[in-house]
DNA sequence: AATCTATTGCAACACTGTTGCAAATATAAA
DNA sequence: TTTATATTTGCAACAGTGTTGCAATAGATT
């Protein structure tokens, strides 16, 4: 995979910042660097390279993170919080949910997201 | 609100059924019984009187499904499964997550979604 | 510098969900 | 049963998210 401006500026855009960011997020911010189509295609690279992971947010969006401490194969196991005040979205890499399915389920993914208030708007 | 065929025809789907429908699905059921715009307000109307509950699935698109056993105000705490094979998504009503978020968040809605294989597909 | 292949821009599209407004209809009142 | 009225519906139009095909462009390698 090679390295462009498009994926470079992105990936400085989310590594330089704990929070997430979605598409559209990330387009506003660019201010015209690239096509809209490009950033999907890049942040689909990051992803596969391990530098992000994404998920869906509580309002069904999908949405970009750094990868700091995520493990191998379980960027996903973590919980995500969305304040309905100030709009972030954060990686609660700390927070990973128990639950205990029947045992003729066979989970593969997982998605836990809350909502709320965070710390700054508490 | 009042009661109208298309409310009825809509409840009667979901209610018979374990599983969680999207819009589409519903569209697809109904056969032109009525505006797919009506479905979307019909499909509020029935949550506002606590029929049906929503949430989002691991793909980011609306869900909704019967209320059976969901304790008054807490509809969206249970986990949700879709099946990556056959494709179902069915309410885990018994299956709760427990969890610690950092006291400095307050948490006010959840979402917990699994994929994997259902017990049909296992 | 020339070559090769991955990446990009563009246009077009599918899908989900929302809104405004006029017409239709369920329900309550006469 | 008929009338009045407020709710619901259909339609058209729209915004937002995400995807695809294809030709043009630009990294990387030699
Ligand atoms: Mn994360
Ligand atoms: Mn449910
Ligand atoms: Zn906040
Ligand atoms: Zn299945």
């Amino acid at each position: 995979m090679r390295n462009t401006v498009a994926k470079t500026e992105i990936l400085n855009l989310i590594k330089s910042s704990n929070q997430a960011f979605s598409h559209a997020e990330i387009e506003a911010k660019l201010e015209g660097l690239c096509n809209r189509v490009t950033i999907y295609r890049v942040l689909e690279r990051l992803e596969e390279e391990g530098q992000i992971h994404k998920f869906v947010n509580i309002n069904g969006v999908l949405k970009f993170a750094a990868c700091h401490d995520c493990t191998d194969h379980h960027h996903d196991h973590h919980a995500h919080f969305n304040c309905t005040s100030c709009g972030t979205v954060t990686c609660l890499e700390e927070v990973e949910p128990v639950y205990k399915v029947p045992k003729k389920y066979k989970v593969q993914e997982v998605n836990f997201t809350l909502s709320g208030l965070c710390p700054n708007c508490c």
